[in-house]
DNA sequence: CTGTTAGCGCGTTCAT
DNA sequence: ATGAACGCGCTAACAG
């Protein structure tokens, strides 16, 4: 591979002026500068950014830790982060965490070494552990989607407490009474929010809660089909799905005993569920805005890492739409 | 943010012994090794691996290209390497090409570079361009996927041809004899091979081909629910989607003019229909090992990163398994 | 067992 | 308009 200097050497000049010519930085002479291009071209040059990097303390790469690359929901977050990170001259390393906090913090650990220019976090537990290492090293970070307790750090996610309330009230006006919440783990922020967003809906309403119809256990397909089978023994006549991939869970099931959407039982989820073959947009959903999410955060980030200055920490907090669809219906009599 | 010579300062010794210490190289006594491990925990030292990656000419980061991150098929080639790559301590760059070929140039001569230690590339167009680039520059690479004509590069694939050969077969036993294939772009090794296996199978059984039935456009939902729309008019029996999005665009049409499958229709696909609410997996489909796709390929990849010497370039064939499910029938008479 | 020297490839600083 | 010297942080090679 050739180097700065193979170019110099052909081009019969100073590397630095090589570096003038390729950087359009200083004043070259167009003779020169044509003899540095061709010897580039000739030699295939290729600049090194590990030496440009290890001088001007700037990798543009930046990392995002996610916990699953397969749920749409996250892909489309990451295109997000990925479209404005490019626009910018930034290229993103992107890592599953599995919801699993030692894959957090080993990924943590790699990226700093890598000088990575910034962070985009979605945690994977409450702990602020990975977030505090992250800082400790003056390196910018973003939190999405989830929100963490007792730290300072920038956080961009869609209004989860809001939308769980609207659905909420969707289904109270339709005349449900038993609603149940099956929803991911209780030390994910955006799980608990849905709970206290129903649950509040409820008491507005003058209702009782039963917490038999209240189940924390993952955000995934298997956990959907587990909580639902359980929850049916409370007699619910509508569902609150945590999110897309619980709800097929929920789907699941319920077509295995035969209870039909909406006339059995009302179900609405959070996000939107794949697409797929066989079904039209059927479900009531809470559409959290994933690529917007996406390109908030990771402009803030860029905003962060261009600006030396530190300005007081932001939350943003983005609209969710709700969407009506045919999954819901007023309760059989 | 601390560097080596700060813990060596604190520590009262040299860089070097700091830098063994850490990377476990050489002799280092039981004392001096405590003292640099608590000088390094004091400072949060975070060695940077750039300034090693300069020295050693290994950044342990692969780069993947690949059409687009929301195809399920693909996120699932994606965990295969990233899990054997985190294994054996690489990062994974994941980039979105959106099949346009000035995304994927732009792409490799940003990761060329950045140094990465290979290259991981599900080819855009035929062109052969983007790998020359990266093979003049010595950097290993493993083709997924897609085949390129008229190149020497490793490459991982399903058994496209043998796949396709086989569903064909399936219809065929069922007693179809109008088939339609609705598949990819022509300059897409797979679109062609699904297309060419099917014919095959045709005219070994000696039935007569009509072109009317054959449809090229793109691996996506729209493009699948035009060509349906399309190839109805020549009044197939049966037919062959190139990929699960093609075939999601095929259920969407089929139900808007309200023909059953597989009573009215059958339809068969390549790769498995994302996950979804409301329908059990339905489709007979050419499962390809997505997730061992990208496990070999990794591996092919970190063998040649490994090893210097060069062994003859691989084409590795995985099996594909053939489902079938219910969306296949007899035809009506 | 520990230290010195030197250099990876580039760009900033200061001369010419 | 061009170049020389130096240093970013780390480690291989060679002492001691």
């Amino acid at each position: 591979m050739a180097t700065i200097q193979d170019v110099a050497t052909k081009a019969g000049v100073a590397p630095i002026t090589v570096s003038r010519v390729l950087n359009n930085s200083g004043y070259v002479s167009q003779q020169t500068r044509q003899r540095v291009e061709s010897a580039a071209k000739e030699l295939d040059y290729v600049p090194n950014s590990l030496a440009s990097s290890l001088r001007s303390n700037r990798t543009h790469i930046l990392a995002m830790l996610l916990a699953d690359i397969s749920n749409p929901f996250w892909t489309t977050v990451a295109r997000g982060v990925e479209d404005v990170a490019n626009q910018q001259g930034f290229s993103v390393i992107l890592c599953n965490t599995d919801e699993k906090e030692e894959k957090q913090e080993e990924y943590v650990s790699v990226l700093l070494r890598k000088r990575v220019d910034g962070f985009l976090l979605v945690p994977t537990t409450a702990s602020t552990e990975s977030i505090q290492v992250i800082q400790r090293q003056q390196v910018p970070i973003v939190v999405l989607d989830r929100s963490i307790p007792d730290v300072s750090v920038d956080t961009v996610r869609g209004d989860t407490y809001g939308s769980a309330y609207k659905l909420a009230q969707h289904l109270l006006a339709l005349g449900h009474r038993r609603i149940a919440v099956l929803t991911g783990p209780r030390y994910i922020s955006t799980s608990v929010e849905r709970v206290e967003a129903v649950c509040q809906a409820m008491s507005d309403a003058e209702l009782p809660i039963d917490p038999a119809l209240i189940l924390y256990g993952e955000y995934a397909v298997e956990s959907g089909y587990a909580m639902t089978a359980r929850v049916l023994q409370a007699q619910p006549t509508a569902i609150v799905a945590g999110n897309n991939f619980i709800a097929v869970g929920v789907g699941r099931l319920l077509r295995e005993v035969l209870l039909r959407v909406p006339e059995d039982i009302s179900v609405v989820c959070f996000d939107d569920v794949p697409i797929s073959w066989a079904s039209e947009p059927f479900l009531t959903v809470a559409v959290q805005p994933a690529y917007e999410i996406g390109r908030c955060a990771t402009e803030l980030l860029l905003k962060r890492i261009n600006c030396a200055e530190s300005t007081p920490y932001q939350e943003v907090k983005l609209p969710v739409e709700i969407i009506i669809r045919s999954s819901t219906a007023a309760p059989a009599v």
